[in-house]
RNA sequence: GGGGGUUUAGCUCAGUUGGGAGAGCAUCUGCCUUACAAGCAGAGGGUCGGCGGUUCGAGCCCGUCAAUCCCCACCA
């Protein structure tokens, strides 16, 4: 069969996809296995995928497409996220761009456009799912706004509202003025702002002079309805019940007092603003004061502000300022640093506002919450984190003043509210026109997806989910909220496992964004180096739960490796083609000591490898692979079978490269895939294949044998230390016991290629080799005279630094085993590994003096 | 203010339940050796952030300090 020579990653990668999904390779639904579930996490439909989907996405498949090879009926479902806001405010955009707003077109028409956005970037998203090679069973392709799963986001409103965990009322929200819509707590970011504080005094009413308050947000003072105090203050204690002006107006408010004060802080004396912070709307409603908004919904000064009505709320600020200033009622302005809560999407700086909002009450759903213990996270310290949250959560603001969602079912008329499918029949009854929170939809996804509220097949035999994949940056948002969701409504965890990821970031460390310009499109990379290397890449490259930078260098070293297995595949498949599948069995009889070490090293591996599979350790298993492949597989195997005319030989050759591409498989799919086609194989696909385990063909004599391929290393040392080159032959010397003298003389062909000897004599005792070179190992040693090229002094030293060395390990051990603490508490095998240790130093040691001498006499 | 991460070779990172530190890239040397020069054969390079403790033994466990990053939080 010919194959290129250099793996092509274009040629390799195209057909492969169509190839599964002709064969309906990742279909589920075998009855007759034990089912495996993992669901996607649901990408916004607002845009492309970008490299963190591309971790996420691959990690994902590469658990499933190993569980199909471990026989089970695994199911990796798809589908996407209406993502409301993130949709709405690109949606937004557009339109902007062309001069209109939703309302020039109304909610109806408004959706048409929405639902064409979603088209198209879902066609996009599908295609590149099928660049990276997901296998994704598309016959259950999901999106939140179907029928199915809005009838799950229904009944889970309806239920939580008849059982009093969702509430109407008025509150103190994250206004986003740009969306016009209120924000949960969790949709906002905090960042840290150069602002200032100014000092304001408001005149007294009926006496000369007036308080002064300081404040970061002055256009405020409109909806000030008192001012307050520390009871205890004994500054104040004259003013208490004072009359002050808001500055500017002739509105009159009074002193009141009360212990939220913090004397320290400013001047102690806080304007009170009911309808547009937290905390003194918490005031307002102890002392029971008016709450007056002073801005509109699209963040402009309402009429309260008097000549500033109609001012966007930061020009207000600035006019505002400078008039308190020439009326000499600005004392005085400090910057000061603060943290400004900033709209997730629209990026503009929230208001908080009093509004009329849905909230779920967190308190009891937390508790069941946190008495679950059944779900697993993968690291462990996540679930720290999520009990913490848990643990401090707030009620959930889940109204949303948008239109792309899904409605909330509530009617009013009048005073009457009514919760339901349908609006009550007689006339007059009008729908909420708010929607609700994405992630309220999002947080069913893992059973919404199956079906439910319908008890179907589907959700009886893939919920619960086995595994949950995805980054930490969502465990707020989604990963708790799915958790207390389907505690509540499937009285089960939503998913056996949480495997937690980092987030991916650019070559310098920072977080890929737009704004800095420094993202990668997963696209152009699989065009350059292919799915596989990225794929590989992504997966291998960090420990759970850790960030990962991008390095487009590591991506390149990825790709060599995977040229590397196609050219070991390429030998091997150059050279077996007289091999029918049939004829591939092992048989240990026919092995020789190459395939025995090989079998042995192979399995041995195995064993490592499923153990980090099964903890979710890629990498390390990656690692072991790796090492195997290339160096146990290629460098000593593959070399060896040159000089092997075994039928045998063949035989292991194929079952080993098979076995890796085997093991690789879920890591780079497209050219294992192509790889495993061309080798002697019954199957159809790889994915059909049998995933490898330790076939029990570990031979012990093969253990003992470290020496051969040590000597040869040394030998290869001493030639590049001489410098003397491979082509030229050179005479070798070698004195061993019997039994490893029987062993090289059986091998020799092997050191031969290695290490290209002229005269090449193994003794039991040689005589003085003059002007040699020596290679000294436990039992066996070897001279190679290099004539004037040696230099007896730096021989000298070099034996003398190894008599050191060894003397050091030797007291090391020695101390070791005299020491009765170590030889009662340590571990049996730990004891002998360390006397025999100890013996091979010690007989080291002897042939290493007697060489010295050799050398001075 | 609360919680968490990170600190190991020049760079980017691994390092099982504690048993004398590894990889990729980079550097240096020699090789077109018939699967692979995007390769082969070798080499150099690390007081595992500092200090203290537990232990026969610490990169790993405990304490403490330092640097750095992230998340959460209503101080006007």
């Amino acid at each position: 069969m010919e194959m290129n020579k250099k793996y092509n990653h274009i040629e390799v990668e195209n057909g492969k996809y169509d190839f599964w999904l002709e064969n309906k390779l990742f279909a589920s639904g075998d009855k007759s296995k034990e089912p495996f579930t993992i669901v996607i996490p649901p990408p916004n439909v607002t845009g492309k995928l970008h490299l963190g989907h591309t971790w996420d996405n691959t990690l994902q498949d590469l658990i499933i497409r190993r569980k199909k090879m471990q026989g089970y009926d695994a199911l990796y479902l798809p589908g996407m996220d209406h993502a409301g806001i993130a949709t709405q405010a690109k949606v937004d955009a557009k339109l902007r761009s062309q001069g209109i707003s939703r309302y020039d077109l109304g909610r109806e028409e408004y959706l048409k456009i929405a639902w064409e956005w979603k088209t198209e970037y879902a066609k996009h998203i599908r295609k590149q799912w099928r660049c990276m090679g997901l296998a994704l069973d598309y016959s259950k392709e999901r999106f939140t706004l179907d029928e199915g799963l809005s009838n799950a986001v229904n009944k889970v409103f309806i239920d939580f509202y008849n059982k009093g965990y969702i509430y109407r009322g008025k509150r103190i929200i994250n206004w986003d003025i740009q969306a016009k819509t209120a924000l949960s707590n969790i949709e906002i970011e905090h960042q840290d702002v150069q602002g200032a504080l100014y000092y304001i005094t408001y005149p007294f009413v009926d006496m000369e002079g007036g308080l002064t308050v300081a404040t970061t947000r002055p256009e405020t003072m409109f909806g000030d309805t008192a001012i307050m105090v520390h009871p205890d203050d004994e500054r104040f204690l004259d003013i208490h019940g004072k009359q002050v002006y808001i500055p500017t107006t002739k509105t009159k408010i009074t002193v009141i007092t009360d212990k939220y004060v913090d004397k320290e802080f400013g001047t102690g004396i806080v304007k009170v603003t009911p309808a547009h912070d937290p905390n003194d709307f918490m005031v307002g409603k102890r002392h029971n004061l008016d709450m007056p908004l002073c801005m509109n919904e699209d963040g402009t000064m309402n009429e309260l502000a008097g000549t500033y009505f109609g001012m966007e709320r930061f020009a207000c600020r600035k006019k505002l300022v400078e008039d308190l200033k020439d009326l000499n009622l600005l004392q005085k302005i400090e910057p000061i640093t603060h943290a400004v809560g900033h709209s997730e999407r629209t990026r503009v700086i929230v208001e908080p506002r009093l509004s009329e909002q849905w909230f779920v009450k967190m308190d009891e759903l937390a508790k069941q919450a946190l008495d679950d213990n059944i779900v697993e996270f993968v690291p462990d310290r996540f679930k720290k984190i999520f009990v913490n949250w848990m643990e401090g959560i707030e009620d959930w603001c889940i109204s949303r003043q948008l239109w792309w969602g899904h409605r909330i079912p509530v009617w009013y008329k009048g005073d009457q509210i009514y919760c339901g499918l349908e609006a009550p029949t007689e006339a007059g009854w009008i729908q909420d026109t708010d929607v609700l929170d994405t992630w309220f939809s999002s947080a069913l996804w893992p059973f919404s997806t199956l079906g439910w509220p319908e008890i179907s097949e589907d959700f009886k035999r893939y919920f619960p989910n086995d595994v949950m994949v995805t980054g930490y940056d969502i465990i707020f948002f989604w990963v708790a909220r799915m958790i207390f969701q389907s505690l509540e409504f499937t009285k089960k965890s939503p998913f056996k496992y949480v495997y937690i990821h980092g987030l991916i970031r650019d070559t310098e460390g920072r977080k890929m964004s737009k704004s800095l310009g420094n993202g990668v499109d997963p696209i152009d990379v699989i065009e350059k180096y292919g799915a596989d290397s990225l794929r590989y890449f992504i997966t291998t490259n960090s420990s759970p739960g850790q960030d990962l930078r991008y390095d487009e260098e590591k991506v390149e070293s990825s790709w060599n490796y995977i040229n590397k297995i196609w050219n070991i595949s390429r030998y091997v498949i150059m050279n077996t083609e007289d091999v029918a599948v049939d004829e591939i069995i092992l048989n240990e009889k026919e092995m020789s000591f190459p395939e025995k070490w090989i079998m042995t090293k192979l399995n041995l591996m195995l064993d490592q490898a499923n153990y980090y599979f099964d903890k979710f350790e890629f990498g390390e298993a990656a690692k072991l692979i790796y090492n195997f492949t290339w160096h146990d597989f290629a460098s000593w195997y593959v070399e060896m079978s040159k000089l092997s005319e075994n039928k045998q030989t063949k035989v292991v050759l194929v079952h080993v490269i098979n076995t890796v591409v085997k093991l690789l498989h879920p890591f780079m799919p497209f050219v294992t895939e192509e790889i495993f086609q061309k080798l002697p194989n019954k199957e159809l696909s790889i994915m059909v294949s049998e995933w490898p385990v330790n076939n029990g063909m570990v031979f012990e004599e093969t253990n003992n044998k470290d020496w051969f391929f040590e000597l040869i290393k040394k030998i290869r040392t001493i030639r590049n230390d001489y410098q003397v080159a491979w082509s030229k032959p050179i005479d070798m010397f070698i004195q061993t016991n019997k039994s490893d003298q029987t062993f090289l003389e059986n091998n020799d062909k092997y050191f031969i290629r290695f290490l290209n000897p002229n005269k090449f004599e193994i003794k039991e005792n040689l005589e003085k080799i003059e002007n040699a070179v020596s290679v000294i190992l436990p039992n066996i040693q070897a001279f190679i005279p290099l004539g004037s090229l040696v230099n007896i002094e730096e021989e000298i030293t070099k034996v003398t630094n190894e008599i050191n060395r060894l003397e050091n390990e030797i007291k090391r051990c020695t101390k070791m085993l005299i020491n009765p603490n170590f030889l009662n508490k340590a571990p049996t095998h730990k004891v002998e590994e360390e006397k025999s240790k100890l013996k091979k130093y010690e007989t080291s040691l002897i042939e290493t003096k007697a060489r010295l001498k050799e050398l001075k006499g």
